[in-house]
DNA sequence: ATAATAAAAGACAAAAATATCTTTTACTAT
DNA sequence: ATAGTAAAAGATATTTTTGTCTTTTATTAT
């Protein structure tokens, strides 16, 4: 198993793109963004849909219409797709999935686990949305493949 | 989404469990062990049955048949359980599932997740199947609920 | 106003993961 | 050898995830 969903991952090469996008003052289309991840253009309209009505991203329809990511979100940490689209149980589950697993009540793995979960969680707080956008204007980076 | 597939969670509360049993001489049966990580009965036969096919844990057929974990296999690392169950891409994919991740192609999380991923792997790799049983066997760690 | 455009929304389909039940095989004790 | 037991194997069902297609709504440019 990996990491993220496949939806997550979607979402976050998706808003990856958008955020480089916007940095240079343009909207990016559904079909462009597919095509520039390489992923189902349909699905991820889906996952873009839900990512715009919880506030992540903005949208706009019609002609020179897409998707577009304003300043303020761009400085938010890629946490908050994480949660939006996966929830918090990367971070805050039990890895052996008890719902009753905590320090009173450990699993076996709770301990080895602990310090893993709050890297995941710190790193994720710490990288921000548009952190990305210059690298990936150079081309040093790939969100495809 | 959560660390291990429900599978693998199964899993290794499966083998914990027949760990502990084993260490005190006994075989534990299907039942006992379901009831013992509170796991649905006939989907963890099959995950134990595809476990031992893969050498992981033994079993007995017939009147006092069950599972069991000779010695060998309870100083075998859990990240054998993970890799059976899950495969390796927990430890060695990409973040955001790209194929092609690489040092000299990378996406975005390559070097924020680089460490993670290898501190998951040496910790699974150097956690072992019997590491818990006296914890176990004393109640003070849990594997259900 | 109207036509063209692009996202939103709704409905549907396929695949994978999770779960259940039945039949068969192997082993044990009598 | 036979009956009882317990895992193995096979078949089927359900749920969730992933993916596709169509219709509707909002926006823009003419």
């Amino acid at each position: 198993m990996a990491i993220f969903s496949k939806t997550c991952e979607y979402a976050i090469r998706a808003v990856f793109f958008i955020a480089k996008t916007s940095t240079s003052g343009n909207r990016a289309g559904i079909k462009e963004i597919a095509a520039g991840i390489d992923s189902p253009e349909f699905f991820l309209a889906k996952i873009l849909q839900d990512l715009s009505r919880k506030g992540l991203i903005s949208s706009v329809k019609g002609p020179n219409g897409g998707f577009y990511i304003g300043s303020e979100e761009l400085s938010r940490p890629i946490s908050d797709i994480v949660t939006a689209v996966d929830g918090d149980s990367l971070f805050r589950g039990c890895a052996l999935g008890l719902k009753q697993c905590s320090e009173v009540k450990p699993c076996p793995l709770h301990n080895e686990f602990k310090d893993i979960r709050n890297r995941i969680h710190s790193m994720l707080k710490n990288t921000t949305i548009g952190e990305f956008n210059s690298e990936l204007m150079e081309g040093l980076l790939s969100l495809k493949k």
